[in-house]
DNA sequence: AAATCGGGGGT
DNA sequence: ACCCCAGATTT
């Protein structure tokens, strides 16, 4: 039998139903496909169910503040995918009256919105015949033809591109797409794959020849970079402290956190005031600051491992731009600093 | 082509 | 510890 007909016979049986599979409506499934880059459908579900219900159409998320976007993207990582979802959804609501582009290629003109993406959109709503290469796709068809291209080269996704548009059901792409990324995902895993009731088990080059475990092939990693935070956490007599919103390129971008001296390594108390950001942010009277956790907080990324530790300053008063505490919910802030909040019940303090 | 951007789960 | 996840964008 043909593939393409055994792999969408696999996905009708063994389909999970999830709530983005009841509907082709693009804005949902433009949403969930976002949501689920580089992201686990376990982990996505409920910032999905949240979203939509938050924001039952494009109109909605629209007109929503970006803190309050990023608030509720809060926790799911990928922060630009938050700032790109809410200027698309601007741009297709003031721009395009609320509708989606309605070809792979229009679609890809959108922000955040790449080749995947692009592909997923256009032949889960509008049956268009493009391929999506996502990781699954990549994984099931290096070990069924045993292409040990690394799928992470320029050559790579190319040539898996090129071999998933000629495997592609041209009168089926969505459920040949979905089919072949649902078949990775369940069946066909990254490790113990289900070989032995695996339909394609009498076919497959990787499982022929004892390759499973090789393949995909992927090129190395980058290394780690550690770095070193000290965040001031004022608290003044009238139960405010001070946040800031990161800026600039790098991570957590948009999201709120403590007044932050970073230091190239590991710092006490002496090395850290004598900072010229802490004295920056502290000013010039001299005041006094306890470290709360002496031990500090590894909070591991993919590619940085970062070492917190937040030191306590109590402050008559702050001028400015306090925050006060019982508010300090409602700021989107990076999941390290939402742990702090918990562990030290600092919001309950009024 | 390589680096950057999160957080969580599986092994 | 390392790898992977319905990748996109910037350098």
């Amino acid at each position: 039998m043909i593939f393409s007909k055994i792999l969408i016979n696999w996905y009708l049986k063994n389909k999970r139903d999830l709530p983005w599979r009841n509907t082709t409506e693009p804005y949902k499934v433009w949403l969930s496909e976002i949501m689920l880059q580089q992201t686990r459908v376990a982990q996505g579900m409920p910032y999905y169910l949240s979203f939509l219900n938050e924001f039952p159409s494009v109109f909605d998320l629209a007109e929503a503040s970006q803190e309050k976007v990023l608030k509720l993207w809060q926790g799911l990582g990928y922060y630009s995918r938050a700032r790109n979802l809410h200027e698309t959804a601007k741009y297709v609501a003031s721009e395009l009256n609320g509708k989606f582009p309605e070809n792979y290629t229009e679609l890809k003109k959108l922000k955040g919105v790449g080749d995947y993406t692009a592909a997923a959109i256009a032949s889960i709503c509008f049956n268009e015949a493009v391929p999506v290469v996502d990781g699954n796709v990549y994984r099931v068809l290096s070990r069924y033809f045993n292409i040990e291209t690394p799928i992470n080269s320029g050559s790579g996704n190319k040539e898996f591109k090129a071999l998933a548009a000629e495997l592609l059901d041209k009168e089926n792409p969505s459920l040949f797409n979905q089919g072949l990324m649902e078949f990775g995902a369940l069946q066909c895993k990254p490790k113990n794959p289900l070989c032995e009731t695996c339909p394609f088990n009498e076919a497959c080059l990787a499982l022929k020849y004892d390759k499973i475990q090789g393949l995909p092939v992927k090129l190395k990693k980058t290394k780690v970079k550690k770095r070193y935070f000290n965040y001031l956490v004022f608290a003044s007599e009238d139960n405010k402290t001070l946040l800031q919103q990161r800026i600039g390129k790098g991570i957590w971008e948009g999201l709120y956190e403590f007044p932050l001296v970073e230091t190239p390594a590991p710092v006490e108390e002496h090395s850290l005031i004598s900072e010229e950001k802490f004295k920056e942010i502290v000013g010039n009277k001299p005041v006094e600051i306890n470290i709360y956790n002496e031990a500090p907080i590894v909070h591991k990324l993919s590619h940085q491992h970062i070492y917190a530790r937040f030191w306590l300053v109590q402050i008559k008063e702050l001028k400015g731009k306090a925050v006060s505490l019982k508010n300090i919910r409602k700021y989107p802030v990076p999941v390290l600093i939402q742990n702090f909040l918990e562990e030290s019940d600092f919001d309950d303090y009024c």
